[in-house]
RNA sequence: GGCGAGGUAGCGAAGCGGUCAAACGCAGCAGACUGUAAAUCUGUCGCCCUAGUGGCUUCGAAGGUUCGAAUCCUUCCCUCGCCA
């Protein structure tokens, strides 16, 4: 891919909330062109929850336009603050982890995050390689780097500190550790979410002390979920997972806003802004019906994680689902119950996943929300026997099973 | 350590002896509308069934008072403010 560096400064930054600096950015960006020596990106993940969905792939997205023009990401797992979880055990969310628990976890990244990156130019590492060897006296060097008027400066330690709300010392550590992992892969980046802004400038702020340049700083939103509203989330159910099947993707795509699908083409496709201004104008200038565009939305991310020809498949499978209302039999889920005497239906809407009590299926069918082969049956007191097999199964707009013996 | 406030359904928040399976808002679910949009409107929103003025289990936990407790008493657990 060959850019200008003006033409990379904009697809690099695309997106991006804080970039620090973009002058040192551009000199970078020049000094590795000159010299063909690619610049070295960072990321630091948690070892924990390793189930990525397209608010993970914000920052990921990023690391692959790096790649994309030739330079080195570090996919850099925190094991080390993983192995030993929160001290202070206020937080559940930092249990300590097992290494082998890490190892795992490690795998499981692996799997998601090549769907976008390059596995080529991604190093996986882990930092307790270093941090381990640090050393009772290392660590305490390398807090003599920092003061802590400057740490006050984060805002909740801050907060937290005039309202003489208790701050536990390792909580200064942790960004000092994250910060040293930038010195020693002598990062050239440092990329991650808004909120870690403060921890990423405490590696630039360190690393001249080593001798190093300072990484510049690039920060990415969080992203909304399908809602719109809130930041998307696993345990708000407003999510869509990187390795869910396409037809689910696509759907689920489709569901959002127009409003939000502008923000989904800035942080979750490749495209450029000024091509998405483009789009955009043309919407609302009514040369582009908005549900195309959202199809060609949710064909792009469909594409990223599985492949052109599935999103294709997705797209169609849509259109004749709900544009045409039909059902494509041989490609639905399939349920198979093992009925030997006639059942009521609120029962099997529970058994084929449908439903999640028997009140709630009695409840959706009074509300007209359930369908037998199309016919919607209001009574979930009706019952299905083993002749009526196989049969399809719909509750709502987007459920469907396939019912067999 | 001292003083005070509080723990109610996924969340927020009423209720303070019976009419409470528990107001109201949000989220969720179903319907209408539509572009499977969004917004809006309607309904619903503990569980079980033979579906009924049906049964069962819920209001931090355990006991108690009472014909009857989310509501009163006792003990315990937890959270949050203020002071030292």
């Amino acid at each position: 891919m060959t850019m200008t560096i003006d033409e990379q400064m904009a697809y690099l930054t695309k997106g991006c909330v804080d970039v620090v600096r973009p002058a040192e950015l551009r000199q970078k960006l020049e000094r590795s062109a000159a010299s063909g020596r690619p610049l070295v990106v960072k990321v630091g993940f948690d070892p924990t929850a390793p189930d990525l969905h397209l608010g993970h792939t914000v920052v990921i997205r990023k690391m692959k336009h790096f790649q994309e023009l030739g330079h080195r990401v570090v996919f850099l797992i925190g094991d080390f603050t993983g192995l030993i979880g929160d001290p202070t055990g206020r937080s559940k969310t930092r249990p300590p982890l097992s290494p082998d628990e890490i190892r795992a976890n490690a795998d499981t990244y692996r799997a998601q995050i090549f769907r976008l990156l390059d596995p080529d130019r991604t190093e996986v590492a882990f930092n307790s390689t270093w941090l381990s060897a640090l050393g009772a006296e290392g660590l305490i060097r390398l807090a003599s780097r920092y003061n802590v008027a400057q740490m006050l400066e984060r805002r909740d330690f801050r907060q937290r500190f005039d309202a003489g709300r208790p701050i536990a010392v390792h909580e200064f550590l942790y960004p000092l550790v994250q910060a040293y992992d930038s010195v020693h892969l002598k990062a050239d980046v440092e990329l991650g979410g808004t909120d870690q802004l403060f921890n990423l400038n405490v590696g630039r702020d360190i690393m001249p002390g080593y001798g190093l340049e300072a990484q510049v700083v690039m920060t990415v939103p969080l992203l909304e979920g399908l809602d719109g509203v809130e930041k998307m989330s696993k345990s708000l159910g407003n999510y869509v997972g990187v390795t869910e099947p396409p037809d689910e993707m696509f759907g689920k795509l489709m569901s959002i806003s127009d409003e939000l699908m502008w923000r989904y083409y800035l942080l979750l496709t490749d495209m450029s802004e000024a091509e998405i201004a483009g789009l955009r104008r043309s919407v609302d200038e009514g040369r582009r019906h908005p549900k195309d565009v959202k199809v060609e939305l949710a064909r792009r991310i469909v594409a990223d994680f599985h492949s052109a020809e599935d999103a294709a498949r997705a797209a169609d499978t849509f259109e004749a689902r709900f544009a045409r209302k039909e059902l494509a039999v041989d490609a639905l889920p399939q349920v198979v119950l093992g009925l030997d005497e006639p059942r009521a239906l609120s029962r099997i809407l529970v058994e084929a996943g449908l439903a999640a009590s028997a009140s709630d299926a009695m409840r959706k069918a009074q509300q007209g929300g359930v369908r037998i082969d199309g016919r919607r049956v209001t009574d979930g007191r009706e019952r299905i026997a083993r002749e009526q097999l196989p049969l399809t199964l719909e509750v709502g707009r987007r459920a469907v099973r396939l019912v067999a013996g």
